[in-house]
DNA sequence: TCAATAAATGCACTTCCGTTGCATCGTCTT
DNA sequence: AAGACGATGCAACGGAAGTGCATTTATTGA
């Protein structure tokens, strides 16, 4: 418990109830997760609130955002340590459409392309899309 | 002209005055094309009617969709004979953070990834960020 | 050629999600 | 305890995707 409020305070973040509540949720699920999950998760709690916190979770590194191709946001924490704005620490997500759930496979980190002259790259983002391992029954 | 009435009933799409006009004016484009690029660039046009031409092209494998992680979704032609529902003619895409424009780079194929066991991979999506050739000076 | 049929288009409206402004409440500091 | 700052709650906005239905346009077959 106070491992949380240590990692958030660490990270430059007030540990507010509510925060110390996401961000156990977030650590109790394995798979990336939505603000409509949250808010799901949290039916008593501000759309607006979760929203922010997840924001503010984002800003400090304690989260980042997955792009999973399904034009929904989602959120996962940080391995600690990682910055995930560095290109070192880029890893590749894996949504299943069978569960609709997407995952980080942290290690597996993004092959690096060689593009043309001229093109510089600042960022990357790899999905793949298929049936994930509980749901091919392995 | 002719040609692109050809290709659109080849795929079996009639080839509509708008669509034939929209069909151009992907092919003059190099970059990914949002629905409101083209609500923009036909402003007589009805929104429902590019927006349901677009769907069509892409289940006539005439274009692809692309997410490139803006949240807007985009289309731009599939090269003839290409199958982009085929994991070998996945290519990636590169969005450039200074004009905001989003390429394929038909030739630079996704990398395939070796998942552990259970993993079924169906598709993929890579998108590289940063600045493009035009946008560098190069 | 004309009627019957099917497809394409236009219009109105809905929903979903992200986002912001502002007021209020709580907490931390001095 | 007072003041300041940050967090939360409430309300509303806006963009983009998507749908239902009426109408127009094109195709087919008699």
């Amino acid at each position: 418990m106070k491992e949380i409020e240590k990692r958030l305070t660490e990270n430059g973040v007030r540990p507010t109830a509510m925060r110390i509540l996401i961000y156990k949720y977030l650590a109790e699920k394995d798979a990336a997760i939505s603000l409509t999950d949250i808010e799901t998760a949290f039916a008593k709690a501000e759309r607006t609130t979760l929203y922010r916190t997840l924001r503010t979770f984002e800003e400090k590194k304690i989260v980042h955002q997955i792009d999973d191709g399904t034009g929904i946001q989602k959120y996962a924490l940080c391995e600690p340590g990682c910055d995930c704005s560095l290109e070192q620490d880029l890893h590749l997500h894996f949504h299943c459409n069978n569960c609709d759930e997407t995952v980080c496979l942290t290690e597996h980190k993004i092959p690096h392309i060689n593009l043309p002259d001229g093109y510089v790259t600042e960022d990357a983002n790899l999905v793949l899309k298929g049936i994930c391992e509980k749901c091919s029954g392995q």
